[in-house]
DNA sequence: ACACACCTGTGACCAAAATCACAATCGTAT
DNA sequence: ATACGATTGTGATTTTGGTCACAGGTGTGT
């Protein structure tokens, strides 16, 4: 993938100068990952924003073995655990390939002295800080606010892909309920 | 109150120059709030950050005419309803007084063309949502991670204040139980 | 086609929390 | 001190969702 593609996902963000997309693709660059393999492991100190091309990424709590599922990033989105990157501090989620995925990382670490001279990327870095942060705060709002068959409904209307490329399982400790209960939920819904 | 005060509020998170802090001065003012008044009503557009300076600002969903509340703001924090904020839509939830509140409105919206002349104003809104919104994201996690009495025993020991000034009804919303099973599981853990 | 691992559906049962109702307590203003 | 409203405590009951157990499906690789 050359720049102009690449830059095909920035640029609904923001707009950038070919100075600025060329800091940013300095601290880039892409992997593949086979299906849970992970991209950021917990206790390790999140360094990097994280772009999908393809497959997608899923952010999730190990609690005694079992995952609690956070968030799901699928194609042309962005995300990270901002906790861990602001702070330094060790990472209590787990980012990992839920499908075979082409990832890019930006080891935005590796420029954060030259943001002064290049305002614009510390712009693009803010704005997508702020849409993932503003993500969670809904889903936060979602699962205090709604029942489980809500929330489910709500899903099926405002995030129908997650339906299709995510398995009930996984889907319901996203949910905040049991994969039973998500079952039975959907067998009521039909 | 004089600049020198509110600049001990602001320090804290990036320190400024006396131009920088003569900006955000520009857009600030003080008001004074009776209990119950609300800052930002339901269907309003918020174009202000808030800086509590004594009282605190409780934020919530109206339901059906029932308070879900979604933050608390003790002095010396600031929130916003950073969603309504950036894309200018109506504000689905309240922020109103607590307690009697003297609080500091800084209407960002007056002053944001002229971020770009002052980096450090720009960085320093950057870090009060993200602050925001990574307490947001903790809450959440809180919520999907643990029982009630857990929940509730969090409280106890991270935000101890959160206890002596917030009604068991408004906590429980907040933990997102009844206000029923909040007193039962304070009256075991004693 | 087969085995194997993984995922989903479903019933029986249980536990936790919600709901409903009302009593007790606390706080504030008069 | 008293009255009033708001808040909290608590019992009885219902509802919901969790837990456990197992059957049926689906998909992949050999």
């Amino acid at each position: 993938m050359d720049h102009k593609t690449l830059y095909s996902y920035i640029e609904p963000v923001i707009a950038l100068t070919d100075d600025e997309l060329a800091l940013l693709m300095s601290c880039a660059k892409m992997m593949q990952l086979k299906k849970g393999e992970q991209l950021l492991k917990e206790g390790e100190v999140c360094s990097a924003f994280y772009l999908v091309e393809t497959g997608y990424l899923r952010t999730y709590y190990d609690r005694d073995s079992v995952a609690i599922n956070m968030n799901f990033t699928f194609e042309g989105d962005f995300t990270a655990n901002l906790k861990s990157y602001r702070d330094r501090k060790p990472s209590e989620t787990i980012i990992e390939a839920g499908e075979d995925s082409i990832i890019w990382i930006f080891n935005l670490r590796e420029i954060a002295e030259q943001y002064d001279a290049y305002p614009q990327v510390s712009r693009f870095i803010r704005r997508l800080a702020i849409t993932q942060l503003l993500t969670a705060q809904e889903h936060s709002a979602l699962i205090k606010l709604h029942t489980p068959a809500e929330r489910y409904r709500h899903i099926e209307k405002n995030s129908p892909q997650l339906l299709q490329r995510v398995s009930l399982s996984q889907l319901a400790s996203y949910l905040g309920v049991t994969r039973e209960t998500l079952s039975r939920v959907r067998a009521k819904n039909n």
